[in-house]
RNA sequence: UGGGUUAUGGUGUAACGGUAGCACUACAGAUUUUGAUUCUGUCAGUCUAGGUUCGAAACCUGGUAACCCAACCA
């Protein structure tokens, strides 16, 4: 109540409603099709439906909608159900369209008698050619006039399985000339002698969406029924139908689905990268699925905190993938366990250290102290960054480079006094001096330097293979280029190496996020087994300084 | 003269006839044993032309632009 939050078009409809007394509370849907996978546009709709049941009284049901046999299974049923589960939404009823067929029937049958609906025998050609263009009316059908006894038998009799898909249909009966298609005339059920997820064989006619959807809504006492936009011109005949079978008067409400940079949200599209190999199937950390993207590290807090953020309105958009970012590494920051990992290694030599000593050295698990410490294992011999170091030093840098100091993360200040290069004039080796005096926590050395870097000790390092994930496509809106999207597939959203990691990181489970210091955000992969270790990049941290480089180059 | 929907910084979203705000991005600086985090600051916006009004992003009129509608898909 306190919430200085503004509201988004939908909830001042919601709180108007209230507060006229046209509900005591309220009830929406989650209303997917069975027949693929959820991805981050169905998490704007269901945050929307569920979150305006947790903001408001009422509830919220997961209603599947499945009147298409042909496309539609289990498999996918229960894929759903984990995805919200693991967005952290809870439904009242799970219910489905089909559960409704004999209702429906009945409401058909009810249209029949009132004389506003027929059976037609029109082929899917005849009955396209008839239906006129966006700017030429139709014409009625030949089988318009039918009588309703007629109707009646043969809309029965098409219901027994007397005759093959497609030789009949039932239309509604409303106008030809009508300036919205969807009043011409609209198919409302069509034989499919096919066999459906739930109901078997029970059926052979099945209602087409306008006569499924709105109609379970109604039955459900849905008061808020919110789709995309595209469902605009269908809320016309969504009320019609409500009005002439004088059901339950549920309320369509359109909202513009969400869009994200440098990726597509269609299900065609995601599907085609699927089949084309493009991806390694639905969940693969690069797709904008809700599997996917959990299986990639994100968390259900920084998804539930991105829809908030980018909220509801009904223009169309392109949100900044970096918002996404930003929602994940705000969360992330919070909650990750610490760690040192070195994703591409040379070997630094502590020439003063003593050979084989081994010092386990104390630091932080975590963003705070809460998360206590563990120690990691240091010696003569360390991986460090590749990238950390510079022969001929930058101006601005803080890191190493020949006579240069830094701080090892935890350990100790070492200066640079030599590297070794190959023939191919590849840095292999860096000699450092340490000051034991500077060993973190108890440092009376004096010393002070500008940059600390990671390192991993190298008899005790544990390998990994490391995944480093980019954005799918090169260009923001795939989708609105020039030819097939396809085309601007990134192709190096995938890169494969073999990292060092500290020992402590073979523990690593599937559920925990790890930050791999100064280096990103990383997840185990459930590729990993127990003799090899497999980690996600997330996301990177911030990197004020590459983007610094980058300018200068 | 088909119908419908929408136009606010680079991006997303508020302002409900009365100071155009918030977040992301970008940029500059402070702190930092992660060039992260945190903190401070800067740049930047009402599609257009008229009208109503003391006052318009909002209301009216005319343009312009984008998107949706001609599946026995949802």
């Amino acid at each position: 109540m306190s919430e200085e939050r503004s509201l988004n078009f939908i909830e001042d409809i919601v709180e108007a409603d209230l507060a006229a007394g046209k509900y005591k509370s309220i009830v929406t849907r989650f209303p997917p099709e069975p027949n693929g996978y959820l991805h981050m546009g169905h998490a704007t709709s269901i945050c929307l439906n569920f979150g305006l049941t947790k903001d408001y009284p009422g509830y919220t049901n997961l209603r599947f909608d499945d009147t298409n046999p042909v496309t539609e299974e289990t498999e996918y049923v229960d894929s759903i159900k984990e995805d919200i589960r693991w967005l952290g939404f809870e439904w009242k009823h799970e219910l489905y369209a089909s559960d409704y067929f004999e209702e429906l029937y009945q409401f058909a049958i009810k249209l029949i008698q009132k004389g506003l609906a027929y059976v037609d025998d029109s082929s899917s050609e005849e009955i396209a050619k008839l239906k006129g263009t966006p700017t030429e009316p139709g014409t009625n059908s030949p089988f318009r006039h039918r009588r309703v006894e007629e109707n009646l038998d043969l809309f029965t009799r098409m219901r027994k399985g007397e005759f093959a898909d497609g030789t009949h249909t039932l239309r509604a009966k409303i106008d030809m000339a009508h300036p919205n298609m969807l009043m011409r005339d609209p198919l409302i059920y069509r034989i499919k002698h096919a066999h459906h997820h739930r109901t078997g064989d029970a059926w052979c006619i099945y209602p087409m969406y306008d006569f499924a959807h709105g109609q379970s809504d109604s039955i459900e006492h849905i008061t808020h029924s919110i789709c995309t936009l595209e469902f605009v011109p269908h809320r016309e005949l969504y009320d019609w139908f409500i009005e002439q079978l004088e059901i339950f008067p549920s309320h369509q409400y359109e909202f513009a689905r969400r869009n994200l940079s440098y990726t597509v949200m269609s299900k065609r599209k995601l599907l085609q990268l699927v089949n084309d190999q493009y991806v390694n199937g639905w969940d693969d950390p690069r797709m904008p699925t809700i599997s996917g993207m959990r299986r990639r590290g994100f968390t259900p807090a920084s998804i539930r905190k991105f829809c908030d953020t980018i909220g509801i309105a009904k223009r169309e958009n392109v949100v900044d993938f970096s918002l996404l970012e930003f929602c994940l590494r705000e969360d992330l920051n919070l909650t990750a366990l610490r760690a040192m990992a070195v994703l591409d290694p040379v070997r630094l030599v502590i020439t003063n250290y003593e050979e084989g000593k081994v010092e386990e050295l104390t630091t932080e698990n975590g963003p705070d102290a809460a998360y206590g410490t563990r120690t990691v294992p240091f010696n003569r011999e360390l991986w460090i960054e590749r990238e950390d170091f510079m022969e001929e030093p930058a101006k601005k840098w803080f890191r190493l480079a020949p006579g240069a100091m830094v701080r090892l993360k935890s350990a100790y200040i070492i200066r640079c006094d030599h590297f070794i290069k190959n023939e191919a004039g590849t840095v292999e080796e860096i000699q450092c001096t340490y000051f034991p005096e500077s060993r973190s926590g108890q440092d009376s050395s004096g010393l002070s330097v500008k940059g600390t870097i990671h390192w991993v000790s190298i008899p005790q390092a544990i390998q990994a293979e490391v995944r480093l994930y980019d954005r799918l496509f090169k260009v923001e809106n795939p989708s609105s280029e020039e030819g097939d999207f396809k085309d601007y597939i990134n192709p190096d959203s995938l890169q494969v190496i073999t990292a060092f990691l500290e020992p402590s990181l073979a523990d690593a489970t599937i559920e925990k996020r790890f930050q791999f210091l100064r280096k990103g955000y990383f997840c185990l992969d459930k590729d990993a087994t127990t003799g090899k270790l497999v980690f996600n990049r997330t996301v990177t941290l911030k990197d004020a300084w590459a983007k610094n480089t980058k300018q200068g180059a």
